[in-house]
DNA sequence: GATGAGCGA
């Protein structure tokens, strides 16, 4: 018979089960509990106090007794604090005003209320949450969704960006890689207005295609400085907040060399100094990721 | 509170 430990079984008649010994695998959570007196419970008392006394063994091995005391649920309301009996008297408010709730003292609310997460510093960033059924069922595949405004996948329609107001005087004329008055104004070389122009030849567009981020070293003119940064905002977040006002040039946020951390700034270049003025004007004190971003001009780098 | 990289003639 094997006996883990060297512990010895307790006589096997002494027991109240009619369990076999042999019956019993060692993985068994019973296996253990055989060897062991059965709990005993005391109470509860006249003051809902229960005692549980247990045996079990602890990681050593060692036969150890676990007293437990616990109030019953219904007597340890009685002991509830004179202020917090008092709350209960309090009108009901919101929704439990048409409701009869009695002495319920919390209720589902159907108020609709968004909450900004905080992160702990350091910590990733989380994947973009579906915030309804709609964006569900284009995560299950069923549908792609791609927001006109922001460019988003799978996130939220056009009509519910969160920066649609602030691209409505884009929005309009908001088509892959978006020409504004002044780029507009400016095409590629051989294009005549009304023409198709691919994506990659459209002014603004990068070399490496219109998925990738904007080339970090070219053109250092209107520049935009952004302070007030998350630590953990990187470029691409800044040109998805940024490419409603406009085609961008070049996205850079500031990391430090050693840790990788972001050290809380960037800048954006636009292709045109009209859409970065409206970035500025838009932009510039406006919340981000729980922070207020400071968006101005940019001196240039000197070098 | 704050103004960004690195390549190699």
């Amino acid at each position: 018979m094997a006996v883990v430990d060297g512990r010895q079984p307790l006589q096997q008649q002494n027991h109240p089960n009619k369990i076999r010994w042999g019956e019993l695998e060692e993985d068994d959570a019973d296996y253990y509990a055989y060897l062991l007196p059965p709990p005993v419970v005391i109470g509860p008392d006249e003051n809902g106090v229960k005692k549980v006394i247990e045996y079990k063994f602890n990681d050593d091995g060692e036969k150890v007794k676990v007293t437990t005391t616990s109030r019953t649920r219904k007597l340890a309301r009685a002991r509830l604090s004179k202020k917090a009996l008092e709350r209960r008297k309090w009108p009901k408010f919101g929704d439990a005003v048409h409701e009869e709730v009695g002495n319920r003292l919390t209720m589902i609310s159907t108020e609709e209320i968004i909450l900004e997460r905080p992160r702990a510093p350091g910590s990733k960033a989380e994947e973009a949450t579906a915030p309804d059924a709609l964006a569900t069922v284009a995560k299950a595949g069923a549908v792609l969704m791609v927001c006109r405004i922001c460019h988003k996948k799978g996130d939220h329609w056009t009509a519910q960006c969160p920066y649609k107001d602030l691209a409505a005087a884009t929005a309009d004329t908001f088509v892959d890689g978006p020409p504004s008055s002044e780029s507009a104004a400016a095409p590629a070389p051989g294009a005549r207005s009304g023409t198709y122009v691919p994506p990659g030849m459209r002014a603004g567009a990068t070399s490496a295609g219109e998925r990738s981020l904007p080339d970090r070293r070219r053109n250092d003119e209107n520049s935009v400085r952004v302070t007030n940064l998350s630590e953990d905002t990187r470029e691409p977040d800044l040109l998805e907040l940024f490419r409603t006002f406009g085609p961008i040039s070049r996205v850079y946020v500031a990391v430090d060399q050693k840790t990788g951390v972001s050290r809380g700034f960037g800048f954006v270049n636009f292709v045109s100094r009209g859409d970065a003025e409206r970035a500025i004007n838009k932009l510039n004190g406006y919340g981000y990721d729980n922070l207020i971003l400071r968006v101005e001009w940019a001196t240039p780098r000197a070098n």
